[in-house]
DNA sequence: ATGAAAGCGCTAACAC
DNA sequence: GTGTTAGCGCTTTCAT
């Protein structure tokens, strides 16, 4: 392995001018640093990790904690994962990998080891429990969510509630009165996730404000799943003519499943959907939809945790505005026959 | 900051006690042991990965490179970044995440830094860039996919050449005689990855073998582009009654085409996909399907690595058997009208 | 079964 | 603008 020593022999200088070129901490002249780069290059080195995170208390790596729950919003979560280790990367940082499955545990090992300098949380619950070690420990950290106390916590999110509004605002506009929502799996909301809730309370509220008739059912995903929970929603609310999907695994299976009751999309009823772009993209009707910006949450996060690191930044929530792209699968409320 | 000092002091015995302790590499009497954990306890001692990675040249962390582009069988990638993250810690290694971004780089970097010691490669291609660097460096690495040249290479992936010949083989005992692929984007193959062309392989050739007519259509998965690929296909063999698909994007699609189209699945066609089960059950017809068994892959290469960094394990293939499960989807080739 | 001490490779004062 | 040097916290001989 080649050292830092090593390199000053060769460059005929001293470590700390190689340590100091390495970093910028102070001016080098050209010639000298030329020559350092020279040796550098021509031996190969690279700085060991370790020893640099010892002598400088840096480590250079935040940490990501991403559910271990596979089964839910996973694109969402892909694409926030590879959008923070790209962004962390722009600002020198690599990312370290932790699933939920250790719980809090693993805040502490990573906190107290110095592993990670910093860390991202993501599917962050209204009540975590991971949040008293936040606030206990003043490694600086960012959560993707939103928990329902946020004080002394940054955090990054969509504004679902202003989302689950907007989707109410989109059908009433176009004439609907009688509003049904599908959700995630009642799991997701029995474990209290903020985004589920907020988006809830966004469309209750709207509806309520503009007196339309709302309901709301969970529903596991997939094909059975949901042409029971559909089955229900019209036998309860006959005349509902507007949905508004907030479950990757049910859209498809919906517009399946309305496609075969005869009723037709657009025409008959108006689905707005909560979802990835590409999921409102691929679907077999273009979906209008609010697009979950993961990417952009991603990179929010980072950037957050970057300037906390640098002594900037402060506890804030941020809460993207959500924005509607209206497509092929919502339109005006039919005429009454 | 709680040192390793501190705690012997506390505990009344010498810094390499607490070492040998925490290491187990030497017998340490319980009345000691118990003391010095005791202390550990009480300070909330944890051991400070940088200075252990100098002392050691042991990090502990090993690197995971997933691919960037987050638009292709991301819940299998997901699958596998999490499974080999869960088997990692289980072995007291952290994750490291790379994306594919930095290319070779990163293996340079993450490899000559001592930030990792060992690493596992997603999405291979089958001449990859990457593996020149692997081949020369000592540190032990796995691949998840399988390369051309597979000299000096530990590898983990599905039998995909024999699971396009499950595929036939299953399709040809049901009676079917003309067989059409929907295959992954063409961006896929023209990257040579080698999943896709090693089930290509395994398909042609058992349906040369078995005299079956073969026709195989790369698709770039949603509404328009199968609707388009399919018509084709249609088109260039009307006698076309059994499917495999590989591209879950083309899953759905395909389904509902073929329902739109008046062809009952599985009475006139017969659909086998290549895909995670997760997508099989939740299709809207239940798949015959040959599962992309992602947890287990992670894991094994996990295990593969885990045993090189310990000395023991092999530049070895592993192949993992492919295992089709029948279910709604395929049956017998309908009679002649 | 335990201690003492020499590094591991780097950073960051402190000198000049 | 550059060199000298004292640690950073831990592992691991070498002693006893």
């Amino acid at each position: 392995m080649v050292t830092l020593a090593e390199v000053a022999r060769h460059a005929g200088v001293s470590a700390s001018t190689v340590s100091y070129v390495l970093s910028g901490k102070r001016s080098i002249s050209l010639a000298t640093r030329q020559r350092v780069e020279e040796s550098i290059r021509r031996l190969g080195y690279h700085p060991h990790a370790g020893a640099r995170a010892l002598a400088s208390s840096r480590s250079n790596i935040i940490a990501l904690m991403v559910p271990l729950r596979t089964d839910m919003y996973v694109p969402v979560m892909m694409e926030i994962a590879i959008a923070v280790t790209t962004t962390a990367r722009t600002h020198g940082y690599d990312v370290l990998l932790l699933t939920g499955e250790e719980g809090p545990d693993a805040v502490r090992r990573v906190t107290g080891s110095g592993l990670a300098e910093a860390m991202i949380l993501m599917d962050v619950e209204l009540d975590d429990e991971r949040l008293p070690l936040l606030r206990a420990t003043d490694q600086p950290s960012v959560l993707i969510g939103l928990p329902a106390e946020t004080d002394g916590l940054t955090c990054v999110d969509l504004d679902f509630e202003a989302t689950g509004a907007l989707c109410v605002e989109h059908l009433a506009a176009l004439g609907h009165r009688d509003i049904a929502v599908i959700g995630e799996a009642p799991a997701v909301y029995e474990r209290h996730t903020g985004f589920a809730e907020r988006t809830l309370l966004g469309l209750r509220d709207r509806s309520r404000r503009l007196g339309l008739g709302l309901l709301h059912r969970p529903c596991a995903g997939g094909y059975d799943a949901l042409a029971l929970t559909l089955a229900r929603i019209f036998d309860e609310r006959p005349g509902t003519t507007g949905f508004v999907v907030q479950n990757e695994s049910a859209v498809e299976p919906l517009l399946a499943l309305l496609r075969q009751q005869g009723r037709a999309v657009p025409e008959d009823v108006s689905v707005v959907a909560v979802c990835p772009e590409q999921v409102a993209l691929h679907a077999s009707v273009r979906l209008t939809s609010v697009a979950v910006p993961a990417q952009e949450m991603g990179r929010h996060a980072v950037e957050q945790l970057v300037a906390k690191l640098g002594g900037r930044g402060s506890d804030e929530v941020v809460l993207l505005a959500p924005e509607l792209t209206v497509r092929a699968s919502s339109g005006p409320v039919p005429a009454r026959p």
